[in-house]
DNA sequence: GGCGGCCTCATGGATTTCCATAGAATGCGA
DNA sequence: TCGCATTCTATGGAAATCCATGAGGCCGCC
């Protein structure tokens, strides 16, 4: 009953501690990937799972805090920390980073269990939040320059009559964008494209509409 | 040059760090108002300025992170921790919660000062974002019900057609009852009363809009 | 029993959006 | 230089929205 769908990398120097936490991730049905240094586990190539990354503060090659920190640029999967020292200030800025726990040894297998959990539900949460977005960013950069102005006055709240004319451009003209954009965003309406612009985080401009009242 | 805009509640029940560290403040124009506990606080009725609490763990009355669950409840400023004896588990928990910063003693008055002043930073971001949210929330307890069954239907995407059809009266009456809401709502545009929507967590229902492709 | 708020509906016109179709100019890379 | 993407424009009709005005029924409260 080993589950195949998700996996649990561990970063420890110490290779006894690594041979431990892979037995026991086991003994939970876990699959498991050991690495004895950070370096190594970037340059590993790692299975595309649900994930989740338990860090040993203290590393050969660099402290666990400060990869963190590296690694916080791009995708990653929830880190867990562990360490022999844990001291107050390093887990202070770990849980401020993002880390879903700390641990200090000794800690029990329940307690680990129950945060590497915790870290694989988020990175579930995670994963289904950067899909969706990754989705939206590529319809977005599907759009021409001309479409992402006209999206951005249009969710802005502008009649197509005031748009064209912050554009300089025919009313007519506007509104084949503004159609090629429904298309292209694949929007169902008006209401989801304001949304989707808001995930993306796209700024409102002079949002009037029917500024004096007809 | 003291600020009176803006307060620090100290709540410790030792006395000379309650005063040591409203000197502290003060020698940093900073004005303060110390608790010998946290019944204490809760009892004061404290003046609606920028605020931020300094909050010794192990207080008399109450576990420092267990009072922190309680006013988490409700509107409260951002807390700042110190304690004699800090643990981990304990620093990670105030942190997971919330918590601004978990200061061990003995802690440099900068890195309180650091803490404190980016407490009231948070302070006035949280203050401003519940205040319009606070705002939002007041005009919508101003529409009917019905109003916000065509609320709910109007930021979903349906047409008008549709969403009076959906509750079952005319395409007329849905169309006072949405001037109704942008009325009430101070909405601009569409694209606002969506924003605004958002903000308020209503829920989309069947978001469709043209769903074959007329 | 009257008043006010709420929900309902109607008419009708102005305005706007939606859609399909078609044509043309620019500019850039193959 | 040809092809393609991008941008611009137009016509014309269907559909939808916006707006003002008027009005009837229901219900709870004073």
């Amino acid at each position: 009953m080993m589950k195949n769908d998700r996996v649990v990398f561990i970063v420890d120097d110490d290779e006894r501690i690594r041979e431990a936490l892979a037995e026991l991730l086991e003994s939970h049905g876990m699959r498991s990937v050991a690495f004895g240094s950070a370096g190594d586990y970037v340059e590993a190539d790692k299975p595309d799972l649900l994930a989740c990354l338990i860090l040993d503060v203290e590393l050969p090659d660099i402290n666990g805090l400060e990869f963190q920190r590296q690694i916080a640029e791009g995708e990653h999967p929830p880190i867990v920390f562990i360490t022999g020292h844990g001291d107050v200030p390093s887990s202070v800025r770990a849980i401020k980073d993002g880390a879903v726990d700390f641990l200090t040894k000794p800690f029990s297998d329940a307690d680990l269990m129950t945060a590497v959990q915790t870290a694989l539900d988020q990175d579930r949460q995670d994963r289904s939040t950067r899909a969706e977005l990754g989705a939206l960013r590529r319809r977005y950069l599907d759009l021409t320059p001309r479409e992402r102005e006209v999206l951005t006055l249009v969710v802005s709240g502008l009649l197509n009559k005031q748009a064209a004319t912050e554009l300089g451009i025919s009313e007519v003209t506007l509104e084949v964008h503004r159609r090629n954009i429904m298309q292209k965003m694949a929007a169902a309406s008006l209401a989801d494209l304001v949304r989707m612009a808001e995930r993306l985080k796209i700024p409102v401009t002079h949002s009037r509409r029917n500024p004096g009242g007809n």
